[in-house]
DNA sequence: CGGTTATGTAACCGCAAGGGTACGCACCAA
DNA sequence: TTGGTGCGTACCCTTGCGGTTACATAACCG
């Protein structure tokens, strides 16, 4: 969890996610997408592997990384602790504003 | 959204929205429960606040602080477009074990 | 008014994060 | 086996972040 949030700070780290939500890519085809050169992208993806956000097998010389979406899960569960306090604000925004309608007429 | 995220990334941040998700609280009683000085948590507040997560009311000399749990949206939105892929892995997984269930029979 | 309380800001410091270059290693192809 | 390709790691350097101490500010209280 510490780990996911950490990786997911960084933007490049998100373009990375954002690609390989649509199709597996090899590390380099990953580095040219970035702004930053291959090494930099290697270290990025070690981080996203750490953080089990990915994955990658060899094929050949290359490097396949696949999306691990299910490390998200864990972001979705934390969230889930402040998602009542936010639907209880927006229904409390919506009650308002039905009481605003109500006082209206 | 990209403030939000980073501003998540940090334990003691996550500590200040845990502790505000029960009660609002001042700068003093939120620093108490951190491990580190008042100044450091006075900026930490400031990276919450300008990502929207918490918002403060003066309270005479104090400074009241709030969540603001309606920024978790963005997070939660920035999911959705992973959520139906760990969903898919899943049932997957789940056809995958109903499957060997039957073929065990 | 003068002191105390509560807080934010400024200045400084140490360290880890993130970038680049150089290098090493595995694997294919000729 | 030798050259080329694709990646990762080691190393270095710079920047930014997070922490502290010292100071400024604003509001209450005697």
């Amino acid at each position: 969890m510490d780990a996911v949030l950490q990786a997911l700070a960084d933007p490049s780290r998100r373009t990375v996610l954002e690609i390989l939500r649509d199709h597996p890519a090899t590390a380099g085809e990953l580095a040219e997408a970035l702004p930053i050169a291959r090494p930099g992208v290697s270290r990025h993806l070690r981080v996203l592997r750490e953080a089990g956000l990915v994955e990658s097998r060899p094929e050949a010389q290359r490097r396949v990384y696949t999306l691990r979406p299910e490390a998200l899960v864990e972001v979705d569960d934390w969230l889930e602790q402040y998602r009542a306090l936010w639907r209880g604000r927006l229904d409390a925004l919506h009650t308002e504003i039905a009481r605003g309608k109500k006082d209206r007429r």
